[in-house]
DNA sequence: GGCCAGGACACCA
DNA sequence: TGGTGTCATGGC
């Protein structure tokens, strides 16, 4: 069975299961690139106190924290943790996103490669950042990968090649095309199946993943 | 009390 | 190039 079926079977076995999932609860773009690293290494419900925090002091947005120091933003952010590298990082990717964009919405009207590189340059967004920035802020057509896809996608002998993250990125926007909702959801399906069945490596009874292995091998071996 | 979470980076061999 | 340490809070 070729990958791109695969991922297309796993796509919709995936939406069987969970169906369309809302991913990235977020009021603002600026709220979801705010959150794409608070989010780092960290659980969601530590990033939403920090959020809330933000709100409350009138903060959350890219102009406000542009202008503050990173003793001002720390204590804001304490509960997400790594706070005063997150605060460097934060309050630096505002000033540049400010400067030379101004608004997320007039980032949005430029092509995805410029942004990419725009965003590659700045200290404290990696791979994953740099994705989720472009397809849940800036409604890019992108594919996020994270550890979680990575290992559904081991775990399922999808071949991914030595650059995995960049392989398995190509495999799954060539196979959904350029349809933006269809790659978030996708993610956000992988992440949810991750956290119910991927944390331990040997795999557990009845995990989806193993039924969609059986799949492969019963029906397209 | 230990492990993990919606990572990224610096450093070293 | 790959492995390891660091950043740190909060939930289970």
């Amino acid at each position: 069975m070729e990958s791109l079926e695969r991922i297309g079977k796993m796509h919709s076995l995936l939406l069987e299961r969970y169906g369309d999932l809302e991913w990235w609860p977020a009021d603002t773009p600026d709220e979801v690139v705010i959150g794409s690293i608070l989010t780092q290494n960290t659980s969601w419900t530590n990033v939403e106190k920090c959020i809330l925090n933000l709100k409350k002091n009138n903060m959350c947005s890219l102009m406000a924290i542009s202008g503050m120091k990173r003793e001002e933003l720390a204590p804001l952010i304490k509960s997400s943790g790594f706070y005063n590298q997150k605060a460097e990082r934060l309050v630096d990717l505002s000033i540049k996103i400010t400067d030379r964009y101004f608004t997320l919405e007039k980032m949005s009207g430029q092509p995805v490669e410029e942004l990419e590189a725009f965003l590659e340059s700045v200290k404290g967004v990696g791979r994953e950042t740099m994705d989720s920035i472009l397809a849940y802020a800036l409604d890019k057509s992108v594919f996020v990968v994270d550890k979680y896809t990575v290992r559904i996608f081991s775990r399922l002998g999808i071949e991914t090649g030595a650059h995995e993250i960049d392989s398995i990125k190509n495999a799954v926007e060539k196979s959904v095309g350029n349809n933006c909702d269809i790659l978030k959801n996708l993610h956000a399906l992988l992440v949810y199946l991750g956290k119910d069945h991927c944390r331990t490596k040997p795999l557990c009874r009845d995990c989806p993943v193993n039924s969609i292995c059986n799949y492969y091998a019963t029906a397209h071996p």
